[in-house]
DNA sequence: ATTAATCCATACACAACTGTATGGTGACAA
DNA sequence: TTGTCACCATACAGTTGTGTATGGATTAAT
């Protein structure tokens, strides 16, 4: 798990420091939060992560006011997390190959873009309204920075609208996929990717510098 | 819900026919279908079941060994349905822009593609290892069908492989978002989204052509 | 009219979970 | 060193769910 900092802000929101080195709100929601990543939302039960933390529910409920505390912790967590990602990458872009291959970066780093908690929480917007309202919201701002980015670099409208659709419907329907490609043979296909995705040739200079590069960051991943 | 006489046809599998006009398998796979798609397979409970039917659990143990009965049936159902529904459009057809009209309407048609089904099994599929292989190997196969398309129009490998798999992933990604546009509005992109997926101008003669065949066929759906 | 099969209700045993009330224990400060 | 606070254990009540055993009711056939 990635960026632990920023959950363990959530975590002491509103109360103290740690006095002795047992147990705090921290553990508990990253333990949660590991869990709802893997399983799901029903699957977050107070006497299972009891049993992973190896003390009883009694802890919790020191901790936590109860089970929706802690949940309403985990959706803070998110909306600090992903929310700025796509769209900080998008505006940074310095040409259209920069902006392609910035949005794929963050989409494979997890440090940016935690995808599995995009997932488990697109899960959850099925069963529940208010938080299908809050991802709506999130969808519509990371393709606006999308439409924005191809926009910038001459598409016309409603060709950028609908590039910036196809690229980010491609992406999050990748992860609904679940496809464990590793990244190498991902890369293999760098150049007819980026001709789908935006109508233009990459010269095999532009993908050989991209692969490389991803390669020498994100190498040691699956 | 479209295609009952699917799901009848399963659920009578390996049982006598109905001998008064009281509740069988097929109710009770029906209204199991029905939350399985809305809420996932979690929501599968016994004592809803025979509440929404207005009987008690009695009953379902007449028809059913336990729970696990019940959810094969419904995977059986799944298996004997979405199998087939992409492959065939593809092969049928005539023309690049008659094949991507038909992958179309192949995916807004519920009585061909039951998309909210196909949601719900890949949510299933991220618990479940054997849930999983078995989207895999579905997947595989439509993408297969679309590259096998771009193969027949002139794309040459791998663009034929990549552009299958945006167009495929873009679709997935757009149910996974939950967008709730009107078919009205979807048209109205119909040429730039031809042009993304196939890099090629569509003439507004075929495009006013699909329009008014979907609505005039689906015109009536939301 | 009796029998047999179909379909459902009732009642019980059992498990897993939430939340609350209350007491115990260790560390640190005054 | 004594009190206080942070942190956890224990015990209890209540809910929701599964599965099983068994009896009742209705229909069709003989």
């Amino acid at each position: 798990m990635a960026d632990t900092g920023l959950l363990r802000a959530v975590a002491e929101r509103g109360t103290s420091n740690a006095q002795r080195n047992q147990l705090q709100r921290f553990d508990w929601l990253k333990q949660a939060l590991e869990i709802f990543v893997n399983e799901g939302i029903d699957a977050i039960r107070i006497t299972r992560l009891a049993n992973d933390l190896g003390v009883t529910r009694g802890s919790f409920y020191w901790h936590f006011r109860n089970r929706e505390d802690l949940i309403n912790s985990l959706v803070s967590y998110w909306k600090d997390k992903n929310t700025a990602a796509i769209t900080d990458s998008m505006t940074q872009a310095s040409s259209l190959a920069d902006g392609i291959f910035r949005f794929f970066e963050t989409c494979i780093d997890a440090a940016l873009f935690d995808s599995r908690l995009d997932l488990a929480l697109r899960e959850w917007a099925r069963r529940s309204p208010s938080i299908h309202a809050m991802i709506d919201d999130e969808d519509a701002a990371r393709i606006e920075a999308l439409r924005q980015f191809y926009l910038r670099f001459d598409y016309p409208m409603p060709q950028a609208l609908i590039r910036a659709r196809v690229l980010y419907y491609s992406q999050i329907g990748f992860y609904a996929l679940g496809t464990t490609d590793s990244l190498q043979t991902r890369l293999e296909y760098t150049e007819p990717y980026f001709e789908a995705f935006t109508g233009q040739q990459l010269t095999r200079l532009e993908a050989e510098g991209f692969q490389r590069y991803i390669l020498g960051k994100y190498g040691d991943l699956t």
